[in-house]
DNA sequence: TATTAATATGCGAATATAGTAATATACTGT
DNA sequence: ACAGTATATTACTATATTCGCATATTAATA
């Protein structure tokens, strides 16, 4: 496989890897919301969730529908909620791992012991 | 679900977004290689290679064994596979854009006329 | 114990990404 | 045309990633 399809697939994974982009995902997976209601939910700056949406953009991963004042957000192909699907079995199977990580960040103290 | 947890998604992603790190991953996935056979098989410097394997080993996605002289790699879960199986599906849905993004980057001229 | 082979790590420069604040654009209603 | 609402873009700063080079580590061998 020629480097520049790998260069694809990383730009998508790489398009992927910011938990702001994941939650606005995962919020998408249950249907068409404008980006005001992506705001509101992620209760974030305006800009910042415009700029993560611009990144899922331009990789495609999402398509917006104009409607008035308003832009709509979907997930352009449901294999992407798939990869996520299968990222959250990952995440259970690791589940003790991850909790380990995030404790050794959240209670040094108690690691000390 | 917690951002802490969105977090941990997004470094498994990030450590995914990389052509080299994806082609070590597609190598492994036909089973486990040294060190020195992926340095070949990639045809890239030596320390180059060794830091990417370092990635993938900070997220645990590789698991190593040493055997005396050599360090020999291996995917650790299975469901990392299945994450890139889904995403050459969805490259081949989307191959056409994908070609197009390439073409744009590779014949400039091509695209003006 | 010196030498070589295999692999990992540290450092510096170049580039990319993320966040904030300010500004721009597009549409709606008056 | 004007004001207001929704969304996007730009500019800037801080931080992170990547690469090449040099060096360190560990094991095998002479």
């Amino acid at each position: 496989m020629p480097d520049s399809l790998r260069q694809f697939k990383a730009d998508i994974f790489q398009a992927l890897a910011h938990p702001t982009r994941i939650a606005i995902l995962e919020y998408l997976s249950q249907g068409e919301l404008s980006a005001g209601a992506l705001i509101e939910k992620l209760g974030m700056e305006q800009a910042n969730v415009s700029q993560h949406l611009a990144v899922l953009r331009a990789k495609q991963i999402v398509v917006n529908r104009k409607a008035g004042n308003q832009v709509f957000y979907t997930v352009r192909d449901p294999i992407i909620l798939q990869v996520l699907a299968l990222m959250r079995t990952y995440f259970q199977t690791h589940l003790k791992e991850a909790l380990g990580m995030l404790d050794a960040m959240e209670s040094p103290a108690e690691t000390a012991r």
